[in-house]
DNA sequence: ATGGCTTCATAGTGAAGA
């Protein structure tokens, strides 16, 4: 079972991008950031006929997430509960006996800003609501942009990226609290290329030079990790014409 | 260099992303 998680920075600008990724890669379920676009104009038609069922939440111009499945989605979820949020963040939804629970974490603008407090408000509400959920669902993946770079080593210039957000240490610290609910980054549960990234910016000719973060997750509980057989970044998708900001993630597991 | 690109909502520019 293939897994994946892409944000994709306008699904109405990157909708060729995604059918054309669907059908080379073939994965089992693949999570969506930043569809940037409100529900009633989803493109479900163009999906279903590449072979997905698709749960989405989205609103106009900003952030927006979907999940894209081979196989029913059941007990789909929205949001974090308690947590009033307008903004659409988190769809939650049970595959093959897998939860599946798709993140796109605020970005926090820069470290002085009111969106990094709320940044860390919403981290703190999603830990606490992971928590309970790993009770109900031992078999859980916690996927998406997490926009941290959970080390130095996720980091193309740790210096100059130092304190900023990103890779500011309350981040990091936040990401971390998660990790210690029992989770594993299973990108590092294999040996990886150095100075592999997620992201690159668009400007400064950023990914020609690899310039870039890795801020897109995937986590696995503990009763997940034992059947993870590979996890792999496609950096290639990010050499399309007018690409995604981000590639895609993907995990493979051995599935019973 | 507080920029650099890209998208969106707009019909000028400005916000936001990371």
């Amino acid at each position: 079972m293939m897994i994946a998680t892409w944000n994709v920075n306008s699904l109405k600008v990157r909708l060729p991008h995604v059918l054309a990724w669907l059908a080379h890669m073939q994965p089992d379920v693949l999570c969506l950031q930043e569809t940037k676009l409100e529900d009633a104009k989803f493109p479900l038609a163009e999906l279903n006929a590449a072979g997905y069922q698709c749960a989405f939440s989205g609103q106009k111009t900003y952030n927006g997430v979907a999940i894209l499945s081979k196989q029913p989605l059941q007990e789909i979820s929205h949001g974090i509960p308690g947590f009033e949020d307008a903004q659409k963040r988190v769809l939650a939804a049970t595959v093959n006996g897998v939860r599946i629970v798709n993140v796109y974490v605020p970005n926090g603008q820069s470290v002085d800003s009111d969106k990094y407090q709320y940044k860390l408000a919403w981290f703190k509400a999603l830990t606490h609501w992971l928590e309970m959920e790993l009770k109900t669902y031992p078999k859980l993946i916690l996927l998406g942009d997490y926009n941290v770079a959970p080390e130095d080593r996720d980091v193309h210039d740790p210096k100059a990226w130092e304190g900023q957000v990103l890779c500011s240490e309350p981040e990091r610290a936040a990401f971390q609290a998660l990790i210690q609910l029992g989770f594993q980054d299973s990108f590092r549960l294999f040996e990886q290329p150095e100075k592999m990234f997620s992201w690159w910016d668009y400007r400064m000719q950023a990914f020609r030079r690899n310039l870039g973060l890795r801020i897109d997750h995937i986590l696995v509980s503990a009763a997940l990790a034992p059947a993870c057989k590979a996890v792999h970044i496609d950096k290639e998708a990010r050499k399309a014409e007018r690409p995604s900001d981000h590639a895609p993630a993907m995990l493979e597991l051995e599935t019973t």
